[in-house]
DNA sequence: CACCATTTCAAGAGCGCTCTTGAAAAAGAG
DNA sequence: CTCTTTTTCAAGAGCGCTCTTGAAATGGTG
């Protein structure tokens, strides 16, 4: 392993402990000269600062933490670039943490990130309750992604104009009978339905939601069985691009045609809705954008910059693709 | 922050830090109804063991470094998913780390895994050359995912079966001008192209190989030009299921259908493979399976109960499905 | 050149834990 | 009941760093 410690460089060096320390950081308060004999000593001897050690010794160490719902949707790894490209350039650390569609590991996953002491927490896509989510909001810098969350910064995209537009995109395309896939949960994801409820009535129509879920598998049965029924929806908008996926992957299978025999709108404008092979019509949240904000934010935060709570907002736009044609 | 400390809790419980200390592993030469005391005192006092100071002054804490090459590849998701499966129930802690598709961050992201002192590293997709790896091998102990690599653990699949077992599955659907997109590094993932390769000329065929990428988009292109060559094959074999939907997205594009028009060829079967929209002919090489055995190596080499290098095979299998057809 | 302000450095006290050491208590043996 | 072995515990020395404190060197001023 690397044994080589700070003692070790201060004594080749001929200067303290504490001044290596300070060479190793941004660090004024040291000639330059002595500064670059010390790195160049480092550097020779292979030295690597320990980050444990800092972390524990000093109160902070820029470190971010990250949580990421689903490594399986790709929408996450869209925020996930974003931040990066941030963070990269300032050689920030991330710590990873991965829930899973049904929120079983959120606890687990914040637990974590609390352990290893992060500064400040990016959240995309948690799932666990306001109120379970108010435990940790006290106790650690949170900015949330695409969900409002009180004591948080937010990083925001207005989800009832989008799925209003969607929705009224599909009724310009002659569709009446339109059903929605849910979100599960309601807590914070809740505008995406009220856009849709809202649209649907000031067209006169009636909503049809159904309840729907994360996983892309679950979806598609949903959707089949919403496919099933006797008098068949013309479209059908879900929550999110992997919904959307699930709701594709059941009218294919079924030997019908998306944007033909069933109009299909997703949420998110993933990578993935994005391929040719997909085409989805969606509604861009811009993943990327948000994650490159709410690193931003994330920055501000850890500099102590901003006492007040930020909110940034990104604009939803539409994307028609293929997968959503006329009545 | 959570600043209640070994300490407070060794006083209210009027024990010394050191018992506390071991109350909070498994411990034994510690009285059960004592333990049993230590652990209520440090519930009531809300105390969590700060995993950085246990880092810094044990030898190690028992926590797996996942290296995954690619967030937008889903088959790196399943990995992650069967190592989840082996470390969630043993409480393991993952420190993640995120490369990209073209290898340009896998030094930076091995580096932060050997500053967070992680026992092992599992490592999945990484592209650095042999001669690179070599030096991490030495520093830390590396199970590697689905790739030969010297001083490691091995969790592999045999490649150069799997690929053959593909162009042969082509070859008797009566094709015979077969392109292949290859690996853009060879290091460690040559056996792919070497199947093909020798599949192609036993059966009497003239390979065509073509340097691919791991960027879905940029395989996109390339297989775009070759669709356009003046002799179009009849069917394109990507390395890995993501080049080979970025061929799919090439046929789609050109109005082509895939299995019909032209077959195409996948390998990893992973997740999106597998969906319906997609119903991608491939290889499966069990992605979730490798994982758990990339965790399990990864728990007997922490153990330090094997002391020889560990290699577990996995069968691949074909998957024919709806992207390849008859000539 | 005396005086004070400023910059550059060394020393040392922790951060919260683990782990070794050895003492005290309990258990076993004769 | 004494002596030995084993188990249960306390004390304390670090792990490698940061950060505060104050001393030494440097610079500026009249």
């Amino acid at each position: 392993m690397n044994n080589v410690t700070m003692e070790d460089v201060a004594k080749a060096a001929g200067v303290s402990r504490s001044h290596v320390s300070l060479a190793y950081r941004d660090a004024y308060g040291i000639k330059p000269d002595v500064r670059e004999h010390i790195l160049a000593v480092g550097k020779k001897l292979g030295y690597r600062p320990n980050r444990i050690a800092s972390l524990l010794a000093g109160k902070s160490n820029g470190a971010i933490g990250v949580y990421l719902q689903d490594l399986h949707n790709d929408f996450f790894a869209d925020i996930y670039d974003g931040i990066r490209e941030v963070t990269d350039p300032l050689g920030r650390h991330l710590v990873l943490a991965i829930g899973n569609t049904d929120g079983s590991r959120d606890v687990q996953a914040l637990e974590t990130l609390l352990e290893s002491r992060v500064d400040v927490v990016i959240a995309a896509g948690l799932m666990i309750s306001d109120k379970d989510l108010a435990k940790y909001t006290s106790k650690v810098n949170m900015v949330s992604v695409a969900r409002i969350v009180k004591k948080a910064d937010n990083v925001y995209s207005n989800n009832l104009a989008g799925a209003t537009k969607a929705t009224e995109h599909l009724i310009s395309l002659g569709h009446r009978n339109i059903a929605f896939i849910s979100n599960p949960i309601s807590d914070g994801y809740g505008d995406r339905l009220k856009g849709y409820e809202s649209a649907m009535q000031s067209a006169g129509l009636s909503p049809r939601t159904y309840e729907g879920s994360y996983s892309r598998k679950e979806v598609q049965e949903i959707a089949t069985q919403i496919l099933a029924s006797k008098i068949r929806p013309t479209a059908i908008f879900a929550h999110n691009d992997q919904a959307a996926l699930g709701v594709m992957d059941a009218v294919v299978t079924l030997g019908l045609k998306p944007g033909k025999d069933v109009s299909v709108m997703g949420y998110d404008n993933s990578s993935l809705s994005q391929s040719p092979l997909a085409a989805m019509s969606t509604v861009d949240i811009h993943g990327y954008e948000l994650g490159r904000l709410a690193a931003e934010v994330a920055n501000k935060r850890m500099s102590g910059e901003h006492s007040k709570l930020i909110t940034e907002y990104v604009e939803p736009t539409l994307v028609p693709r293929s997968t959503t044609g006329k009545m």
